[in-house]
DNA sequence: TTGTCGTTTAACAAAAATGTTAAACATAAT
DNA sequence: ATTATGTTTAACATTTTTGTTAAACGACAA
C-alpha cells in the first residue's frame, strides 16, 4: 500500500500560516497560497476539500500552537520571576516570527460566529493564582491579575502588530526595529516586575 | 439645481466602518455593507465607484481619524501629566468604540504594497521630545522614548483588539469586561507615570 | 403641471474565487 | 513489466463577488 507523503499538505499549511501569520496578507485567496506554495490550487482542495476547512484548521493549529508555548512555560516548575522571564522570551521569540497569528485568529472568530473551545483555562487560572500571591509577597504591583495578564501580552504583542505604522510614525529601519523589538524582552520585564 | 444629499454617501461610510472598526469583520464584502446600511449595493458604486476606492477611502479617513485626536492631544498646551492623562482617556474611549480600526488600517497596508504617507511625524517627534524631557526630571522611567510610546498604545489598544479571546481565557462577561477596560484608564497612568 | 436632475432600483454582465472531474503521473509492491 | 494506489495536473463547472446599464422614482424649480 502506498504511503506516500509528499510532504505537500504540510507544506500548504505552513504556507498558509506563514502568508497570514507573518505577512499579515488576511485576505490572501487559496490561489495565492497556492502560487506562494509553487502547487496546483486543486491540491488544496485535494487535501482539505475546502477553503473553509482549510482555513479553519490553520486558526484550529494557530490556537493550539500558542496555547502549546504557553503551556511548557506555566507549567514549569520555576520561581515566578524566572517562569516571567522565559515567558517573555518565549512568547516575543513567538511573536517576532509570527506576530499576526492572534489577529488571525480573531477575525477568523469574528467572521462567523464561532466560539472558542472551553479549554486550558485551567492553566491560566493558576497561573492568574501565582500572579496574585507575587503580589502578596509586594514584587509586582497589586491589581487584578487579569488586568496584570493582559498588560504583558499587550506588551509583548501589539508593537510586532503595528510593525508597519510604527516603522513609519518613528522613522526607524527593519534593523533598528528588530533591535528594539529585542530590547523590548528586557524592558517588559523590568516594567512589570520590580 | 438639485443638490439633494440624502446622507447615503456618509450612511455607508459610516455602516462600512462601523463593521470594520467596531465588529472586525475584515472580510465583509460589499454587499455585507449594503445590507447592514439597508441600501441597494448598487449605490456603494454609485458613490463609490469601485469597492477598492471605498476601501481605500475609509482607510485613509481611518488614518485622519486616529491622528486628528492624536493631535488634539499632542498640541495642547498642557504640563505631561495631564496631556498624558487626556491622551489614554481619549484614546481609550475611540478604541472602546473602534477597536479594530487600527487592524484594518494595517491589514489594508499589508494587502498591497502601499505606503503609509509622510506626514504628521513633527508631531510625534515633538511628543517624544516631551518623554525624554519627562525622563530627564525623573517622572518616568529612563528607557528609549519610542519604546514608551509603543508601551502606552499596546496597553490601550490590545486588549481591545483580543476581546473575544481574553472573556473566554478569562471568563469575563461583557459587563465585567467593560469594567475592566475602563479600570484600565487609570492603572495604565500608574504603570508608565509614577 | 412639466421638465430637470440627483437618487435609487432591478436586471444584467463580467470578473474573481472556489469546487469538481477525469486523466496523467509517479512510486512501491507483486 | 504490470498493477495498484496515492499524487498532481488541466479543463471545466459553479458559486460568489463585483461592476454596468437603463429605467423608475422623487424633490424641486420654472
Amino acid at each position: 500500500m502506498g504511503q506516500r507523503d509528499t510532504g505537500t499538505e504540510q507544506l500548504i499549511k505552513d504556507t498558509a500560516k506563514r502568508i497570514f501569520f507573518s505577512e499579515g496578507k488576511l485576505h490572501a485567496t487559496t490561489q495565492d497560497i497556492a502560487d506562494a506554495a509553487g502547487v496546483n490550487r486543486t491540491l488544496l482542495n485535494y487535501y482539505f476539500r475546502s477553503r473553509d476547512i482549510l482555513f479553519e484548521q490553520v486558526a484550529t493549529e494557530a490556537r493550539a500552537e500558542m496555547s502549546a508555548v504557553m503551556d511548557t512555560v506555566f507549567s514549569a516548575k520555576l520561581e515566578f520571576k524566572e517562569k516571567l522571564e522565559q515567558l517573555i522570551t518565549v512568547f516575543m521569540d513567538q511573536a517576532m516570527k509570527f506576530p499576526y497569528r492572534e489577529m488571525y485568529v480573531v477575525t477568523e472568530l469574528n467572521r462567523g460566529d464561532k466560539v472558542v473551545p472551553e479549554e486550558k483555562k485551567i492553566r491560566v487560572k493558576a497561573f492568574l493564582k501565582e500572579i496574585s500571591a507575587e503580589m502578596e509577597k509586594g514584587k509586582i504591583k497589586k491589581m487584578d491579575p487579569r488586568q496584570f495578564c493582559m498588560n504583558l501580552f499587550a506588551l509583548m504583542a501589539y508593537p510586532l502588530i503595528t510593525n508597519c505604522l510604527n516603522k513609519s510614525i518613528y522613522n526607524v529601519n527593519d534593523a533598528e526595529y528588530l533591535k528594539l523589538m529585542k530590547d523590548r524582552k528586557k524592558l517588559i520585564f523590568e516594567m512589570i516586575y520590580q
